[in-house]
DNA sequence: AATTAAGTTGTGCATAGGTCAACTTGTTGT
DNA sequence: ACAACAAGTTGACCTATGCACAACTTAATT
């Protein structure tokens, strides 16, 4: 059998190349510079580039000729399941930061990788960005291990079988080389565990503690505590996660963790899961 | 000259379907739906939908083998403008909602079409799931009509010749038929304007307001009033608009559209705006 | 104004994708 | 449990589509 979609998968590198660039640079990028990316021909990407603004997808601005991510795309992701629990967790997320005075998320586990799709920051924090979007690899986060942690073990082999060996962040980043070099080579180092058997056991801990801590693994000097949200069938679909300055806490971690897990315990219920508790 | 792109072209119907079901259906669309709603050969379809899911951009439920929008889609949003400037806005949006009582929005405007980007809706309203992601006509809506009156009468005239005669609405939606026909009616009733030279008067006084009114134009009973935002370069970028029922206001326009108009400014403060006032 | 770079359009040729059908897997009803 | 049917995936032939290369057009820089 041949291919069939190569096409496609090629025209949709484009969309790939412009969404990391949107992190790095500012105003979009041209056609040659697409063209290099993706190593392609420039008059074939200038075809692409029509339809994708034709769609919408991509947005060109005339004066200039650049391209960056279109407004399609927004009003096409505001209607994801991810953006649908990003608005309802809103409350529950306040509420949080209110308790902790730092920054909370929500977020869900896609594949090998944790997706944060809902950031709130502390009013005290200046204001930062918020890390909406950006994905991590899930053995190395409070997160993406509470989430795990709800699966059975069975299940659990399945993903480590399957997602273990993904690279921790995609690898079309080198060619924005060095803002972002350091932070990926960090995250690199950070793999979720040495071997299966390890693995399991760790989540067996957070299973027993019904939250999941990461002690500076995914940032140093930051622990993270993550606990999480069941759907109304019960399901693992997120996990609110906090990060709070080691400083500030020091090897306390109980009280946080129960903060945590007290949030998402409440968004669960508004999402209509039975009260009994952690299956 | 011959196409070079129409397969991406037919390929990304697939998105829009799905963008279109979400809204409907729940569970996503199965393989032979798809087919049907874009015209094409199923086998064909299922390859599509392949390499798209493996990419991300659609999500594929392996039990029911249904497919809706997927996460990567989100990231991928989270780094465009309008994601941006949703972000940034929160803050005055919560201001104007605590003043008013009523649920503020963020609109930009897209072509011929205005997308809410942020919604934040009032406490004493039921929990309703917000408005993120929606687009409307542009000259039919306040937001719309706020932002068009920044540009200059020969800008307009421009736009006026490419857009008024879009579609209010995407076309595909008729498939999904009747939950969303009467919406689509109401929407279509509803023309910019008779003809140019009444629409650039309209837009003088939003000139001379600094906001504009709609009264039930977008939903029956409802009055919207809008204030554009500016960026550092003084361009409009956005519109801060909100929605009162008739019955609370009457016909006394002129405090929300003040209260729109320093929610709209304090925002474009923030953004870096020159703090000269309109232009 | 001249030079160079960036983007768009044209065309022959090989390949990716359309068509149609066989096959596989899942679902429903008796 | 099995048959009957529907939904989804894979296969193979053939042509339309997109690629490579180049000519051309438009914008930026000196």
């Amino acid at each position: 059998m041949r291919n069939h979609t190569s096409g496609l998968a090629r025209d949709l590198e484009v969309l790939e190349v412009l969404s990391f660039a949107e992190a790095f640079t500012s105003g979009g990028l041209g056609v040659n510079r697409i063209a290099e990316l993706t190593e392609r021909d420039k008059g074939q990407i200038s075809r692409v580039l029509k339809t994708l603004s034709s769609s919408g997808l991509v947005d060109r601005d005339d004066k200039t000729r650049r391209y960056s991510l279109g407004p399609r795309l927004y009003s096409m992701a505001m209607r994801t399941k991810e953006a649908h629990l990003a608005l309802l967790s809103e409350p529950r997320l306040f509420e949080l930061v209110a308790q902790t005075q730092e920054t909370a998320h929500l977020n869900v586990l896609r594949g090998g990788r944790v997706l944060t799709t809902k950031t709130v920051v502390a009013a005290q924090a200046l204001r930062r960005s918020g890390w909406d979007g950006i994905v991590s690899a899930a053995g190395s986060t409070a997160s993406g291990r509470v989430m795990l942690a709800g699966l059975s073990d069975e299940e659990i082999v399945l993903w480590w079988l399957e997602h273990a060996q993904d690279d921790p962040l995609p690898a079309l980043q080198t060619a924005f080389t060095k803002p972002l070099e350091p932070i990926n080579r960090k995250v690199k180092r950070q793999l979720p565990a040495k071997n299966l058997k390890a693995f399991l056991k760790i989540l067996q801990e957070v299973r027993d503690l019904g939250y999941a801590i990461s002690d500076g693994e995914f940032q140093p000097g930051i622990v993270d505590a993550a606990a999480p949200v069941r759907d109304s069938s019960n399901m693992i679909v997120a996990a609110i996660s906090t990060g709070v300055p080691k400083e500030r806490i020091g090897s306390q971690f109980d009280p946080l963790g129960q903060l945590v897990s007290g949030a998402a315990l409440r968004f669960s219920t508004d999402l209509g899961a039975p009260i009994i508790g952690p299956a």
